[in-house]
DNA sequence: CATGGGATTGACT
DNA sequence: GTCAATCCCATGC
C-alpha cells in the first residue's frame, strides 16, 4: 500500500506533518517516519529559493516525487517533492523507527545500536540503501515506497520546532517529530539537555 | 575554468 | 565542545 499522489499535492508543511507515523521502505528494509522537515520556494533555506536550476529541476517538479541530493559531498539526503507541478517544495525525512531487514540495516551501518541506524537523514538513507541513483524516481510506483500510517501510529503525537543545520530562515517551525520517538536525529532546539522535551511544543494540527 | 558553500556525521579534546 | 572528510552545484570571472 502506497500513498497516491494527491497526497503530496497539498501544502508542504500539512505533507510533513502527515508523514510522521507512515512507513518508508526499500528493498526489504523499512522503518516509520518519525521526523520530518518542510522546505518551500518562498523562504532562503530552500534549495529552489534561488529558481530552476539543473539542480533543483527535480523540486519544482510532479508532487510524489524523490529529491535524493548529496550532502557535505558525502551523504545522500532523502526528501519527498509536494505541492503542484512548477512549485518547489519537499520535506525532508530526517528519521526512521526500524521495523524490518534491521540486519541488512546493521551492516550497511557498521554499528551495532538499533537506535543509531536511521537516527539521522544520511543515515537512513545509508540504512535503507537509498542513493542518488533514486532522484527523480517515482515515490507512487517506484522502488522506494511511502505507505499510510500502521494502526498504532494513527494517533500518533507531534512535536513541532525549527529546523536544524540550516542558516537562513531560522525562525520557521518546519520540524516535526513523533512525540517520544527514541530514534531521533538531534536533541530539540533549545531544550535544556538535562529536561528532554523543555522547549518542544505541542503541535496544533 | 576556479572557487566557495553546504538540509551531516563521526572522531577526537 | 571542536573539526575534518568530500563532492556536487551555483556563481563569477
Amino acid at each position: 500500500m502506497v500513498l497516491p499522489r494527491e497526497f503530496y499535492d497539498r501544502p508542504v508543511v500539512a505533507v510533513a506533518r502527515d508523514l510522521i507515523g507512515c512507513t518508508l521502505a526499500h528493498g526489504a528494509t523499512a522503518g516509520v517516519i518519525v521526523e520530518t522537515e518542510a522546505y518551500h520556494e518562498s523562504e532562503p533555506a530552500c534549495h529552489a529559493f534561488a529558481g530552476v536550476t539543473q539542480r533543483t529541476r527535480v523540486l519544482l517538479g510532479a508532487p510524489g516525487t524523490a529529491y535524493v541530493y548529496r550532502s557535505y559531498g558525502i551523504h545522500a539526503l532523502f526528501n519527498a517533492v509536494c505541492e503542484p507541478d512548477g512549485v518547489g517544495a519537499a520535506v525532508l525525512i530526517r528519521a526512521l523507527e526500524p521495523t524490518a531487514a534491521l540486519t541488512a540495516m546493521r551492516g550497511r551501518r557498521g554499528v551495532d545500536a538499533v537506535g543509531q541506524f536511521c537516527s539521522g537523514p544520511g543515515k537512513l538513507t545509508q540504512a535503507l540503501a537509498i542513493g542518488l541513483e533514486h532522484n527523480a524516481g517515482d515515490l507512487t510506483s517506484g522502488p522506494i515506497r511511502i505507505g499510510p500510517r500502521p494502526a498504532r501510529w494513527k494517533d500518533v503525537e507531534l512535536v513541532s520546532g525549527t529546523r536544524i543545520g540550516i542558516t537562513k530562515a531560522l525562525e520557521l517551525e518546519w520540524r516535526f517529530c513523533a512525540a517520544g520517538a527514541r530514534s531521533v536525529s538531534r536533541p530539540w532546539p533549545g531544550r535544556a539537555p538535562s529536561r528532554p522535551g523543555g522547549q518542544a511544543r505541542a503541535a496544533t494540527g
